[in-house]
DNA sequence: AAAATATAGATATCAAAATATCTATAAAGA
DNA sequence: TCTTTATAGATATTTTGATATCTATATTTT
């Protein structure tokens, strides 16, 4: 046996399930529960008793044998995984119809997101404030960006104009960029790039629905 | 060898990834492009050429040897095989923030997908139309889908409305519901639901941030 | 005409993820 | 006290998906 450790990988959907799994543990939190077992979480979410217990294992999730695990510990040890303990300013680029929805929507708090500034070349919308986020114009993205040291962004803007925005974010020295937009992004090492696709979920859903 | 031909089974990622192809193939059509090879699309995608090679296999896409696949008939299988060569009528419960930008996604035409109703319990948006699609009270849900002869829901309610309003589809006869609150709703055997959830892909990014 | 090349097509290998099985143990019940 | 049981913990197996390699061939180049 090697004297090594080898850090445990945790795999993408693991860390993709984590969020549901933080859900059901902030409800119990509530209600007082103090402990609870794979096999009840299973229920809940319709997976596998093991999938779960893997799952909160990897992240080290504290247990107590044969009671389950510790709903205390294992929304600090999930929260501290994905950082959400403490929240990062982000900002959104494109105001439409779904970035407002995004800067709607107030469970970002629980998710390590606090989104301080939007941007829009609209001049309708310049200026004003949505959700009681000010919306700026896209020109003055590099000047508030570096002022405020934001390093997260959310891209809501129509296909044709997200390479050029993302060049832009990237010049500015952007580290994440959480892309709405139905295209490819390309930007150097380093930068990271996380896609959102509906229309993925929707040719799930269409698919299962054909071969019935 | 079996004189049995096996149905290949085609990979849910497989079928996750059809509709970025179907976004290029359309791009390519419409620019006049006949062919296109899978390392011309491994560029545009960012996939691996032998990804792409399979995927469009899988669904059994026309190709050209030494030149490629052909876009429109790649087109046709693609649209074919998940049912968007015709418009599917579906309807949306739950209109706030999402729900509302959902109904004014003038995509999902491209994606087989017709929402011809929306549905609220607020008195103030009950009435009214959005986008051009009406808002009818929740109340009356029963009574449109049968009408309509509706099959395809999409639920944009809050968590704690999701459930009960999935009995009330599932008795109105509902066979898929693309689910957009933060629930496992429970359904019986031949109802599909398809979760999204956006928590994981926020959750992939905080994790290769923390990682980095 | 001959050689080189880029491709789909087919098969094989590898990696990731899900699932199953076994073990030890603390708690509950007889 | 003894037995049963539900659980985390550990390991093994299976399945799924991604990647690599090889082949045949139409096209292009020389």
């Amino acid at each position: 046996m090697s004297i090594f450790h080898h850090k445990k990988e945790i795999s993408v959907q693991t860390i993709r399930r984590l969020p549901q799994y933080l859900r059901i543990f902030y409800n119990l939190h509530a209600y007082g529960r103090e402990l609870v077992s794979s096999t009840a979480l299973a229920e809940e979410t319709q997976l596998l008793p093991i999938v779960i217990k893997k799952d909160l294992q990897s992240v080290g999730a504290p247990s107590k044998l044969r009671a389950g695990f510790k709903v205390a510990g294992t929304i600090a040890v999930i929260e501290k995984f994905l950082g959400w303990n403490n929240l990062n300013k982000a900002f959104l680029v494109g105001v439409g119809h779904l970035g407002a929805a995004l800067l709607g929507f107030d469970g970002f708090k629980n998710h390590g997101l606090e989104i301080v500034a939007a941007f829009d070349t609209h001049p309708e919308k310049v200026g004003n404030a949505l959700h009681g986020v000010r919306v700026y114009h896209t020109a003055q993205l590099a000047g508030v960006i570096e002022k405020e040291n934001l390093k997260i962004a959310i891209l809501t803007v129509p296909a044709a104009a997200a390479q050029g925005i993302t060049d832009t974010l990237v010049a500015a020295g952007i580290k994440a960029i959480w892309n709405f937009a139905p295209v490819n992004l390309t930007v150097p090492a380093g930068v990271i790039v996380q896609k959102e696709d509906i229309s993925s979920g929707l040719a799930e859903l269409c698919a299962k629905l054909k071969s019935r």
